[in-house]
DNA sequence: AACTGTCAACGACGGACGTCGTAGATGCCC
DNA sequence: GGGCATCTACGACGTCCGTCGTTGACAGTT
């Protein structure tokens, strides 16, 4: 438990309802993921995955009440900067160029988010120096 | 077999040695292993994987010698790209610019790292405009 | 021809993952 | 209090993944 692992595809899809959500209890989750996803996963299914995560220190559960509430453990960028890591250790052979490189080929690398992207690199050249 | 699915972990593996190496052996892709991985696979259970990535298309095989060779059938570029896409979906909404961001806050954005990126962008920029 | 080594093929197995059904506890309402 | 809804807990199941042992074919050696 001291350092979680790394959460599945399932766990990251509940992850992301909990960052954009805040603390909530298994049927907000399940609803909330009933609207955003395609695929249709059942209630305890979601219960279930909870309880596991919780187990694995990936989320912490109040259970002060008789509806317990779920609440991410780790931050969105803490996660983010865990999983890309390991990709980028396991298919880019530790290169953050070569993200970047693959990122910018993207169609979705639009006008906006290419600015954005210079405005990082500056923000980063400057702390740096 | 049109598209083949994601590889995944050890056959990501393994596709890093053939896209070294180039077209190789079983005994070949095991030896490599062996020296770059901590972890200690044997030769059937390569042999097993690579027959798997066979059957999903992940690689190409030669059988017209008694010992088959092996081939990536995807780009290194193609399959980082279609990894990348995956995660950027999953974990990051989909932004490439919170992609970038969490790969320039890595350690290993290093100072060559940085230029390189630099690079990039104005290349990717020129391009697009 | 017998032996030895190398190779592909196949089957099995334990663990993780995602899925859900069912049971049991708790709360609410008439 | 009886009945209904809601919630957690538990167990099971099918699938995939990585692992390996065993078997049988083939080739070279003596």
């Amino acid at each position: 438990m001291p350092v979680p692992p790394q959460p599945t595809r399932a766990e990251l899809a509940i992850l992301r309802v909990l960052w954009q959500l805040g603390p909530s209890t298994v049927r907000r989750v399940h609803e909330s993921l009933r609207d955003t996803q395609d695929k249709d996963t059942g209630y305890t299914t979601v219960l279930k995955l909870l309880q596991n995560m919780t187990e694995k220190g990936l989320v912490q559960r109040d259970e002060s009440e008789r509806t317990h509430v779920y609440e991410a453990a780790l931050s969105q960028k803490r996660t983010q900067r865990d999983l890309l890591r390991d990709l980028m250790d396991r298919a880019f052979g530790g290169s953050a160029s070569s993200v970047v490189a693959q990122a910018l080929s993207m169609k979705r690398a639009s006008a906006e988010e290419l600015a954005e992207i210079r405005k990082l690199l500056d923000e980063h050249e400057r702390r740096g120096k």
